[in-house]
DNA sequence: AAAAAGATACATACTTGTAGGTATGTGAAT
DNA sequence: ATTCACATACCTACAAGTATGTATCTTTTT
């Protein structure tokens, strides 16, 4: 693989395990036989490393699942609990001690980096925004309740869906994540009319 | 005020601010014209104070609001409402940036120093085990569906709020935080009978 | 009651590890 | 001949911690 694409993936990697700040670059690269300079060859400093992967790698798998939903033709509810059940067996009982990649860095790089809570930010927006395309085209499918305020409710799911992972990772228990996404799938299929 | 005190709390503060391990004590004592060797004095290192702030500050303000709830006699869901509504009227469009600093503190350490993880998670635990205790005591007066999950929905709501300030910390703005904090109020309100 | 002996609550100055970054070298490819 | 893709060695700022000094207060001794 190249060396670019080696750096980003095991730095976020190691990142998702120990956050930006206690990451050590320059171990990493040794950990794959790379040397500092071939690290400072592709990235300008640190900080750049952590917006390429925001940008290259945490983006795109946030994003892709509601993407798809709304590309397809199922019935919305059912989409919606499909994706969310699928995203919920993707943790288990080893990873979810991690958290949440992008709540990680949320948390931890939002106060101290204007430009990282923005890269992160745009990707809360994003899926947001697709989330209320969904609802309302499953509103107009006749297949959501009317009354359903698709911000509210958009702002909502994202927000469990986090809030889940937070859970996990704290006690660093898979049962507390999964009650919770529980929760949430029952609460999605309340949603229709 | 006690100069323990005072470090305790200005550091608490900066921490909210900039995470813990983007916090240099030295500066924040220096600021309150206290110098290293007081501080030094005081705590060992600075784990530490961090301890010192999970169990001193952070432990008693998150775990206040639900034993209230638990020790009163009114409606068990006008209560969870009321508790959270509070909960929700503290956070404005200045500090919603800041996050809250239970969820803060446990993306950032909570993979990083096992001893943080432990004391952050026992915060978590105890809020669940008095919201379970409030839905439980709710179900035997009849004020909450005899067929709820309590374990699942203690979890969802501290998720759900989690995630609000997740919400409301990427994009630094409240209105997320209120839209999904509104979602879970509603939420709440048809677990009754 | 006075003096001596510790303890308390800091202040000052110094040390050290290291994270992050730079400067320069070099072999291969174009 | 020059650019590409690294490798090696060096630098430095600083966060964290330590060692030591000292004023004041308390306690004990005589």
């Amino acid at each position: 693989m190249e060396t670019r694409t080696l750096l980003l993936e095991k730095n976020f990697e190691v990142i998702c395990k120990s956050g930006f700040q206690a990451t050590r670059t320059d171990k990493v690269a040794l950990d794959l036989g790379i040397t500092k300079g071939a690290f400072y060859y592709y990235f300008k400093d640190k900080y750049a490393l952590g917006y390429a992967i925001v940008d290259e790698i945490i983006y795109p798998n946030y994003v892709g699942h509601w993407q798809k939903i709304l590309e397809s033709n199922t019935n919305t509810i059912e989409a919606i609990i499909n994706t969310i059940t699928y995203i919920k067996s993707k943790s288990n009982a080893e990873n979810i001690g991690l958290g949440c990649p992008l709540n990680n860095l949320i948390q931890e790089m939002s106060c101290i980096d204007e430009i990282f809570r923005q890269k992160l930010s745009k990707i809360i927006d994003k899926q947001l925004e697709l989330l209320q395309k969904i609802i309302q085209k499953g509103i107009q499918k006749k297949e959501i309740k009317p009354t359903t305020n698709t911000f509210n409710i958009a702002c909502f799911i994202i927000a469990s869906l986090e809030g889940s992972y937070t859970l996990g990772k704290s006690k660093n228990s898979i049962d507390v994540f999964e009650a919770s996404v529980q929760s949430l799938l029952s609460f999605i299929s309340n949603l229709n009319v």
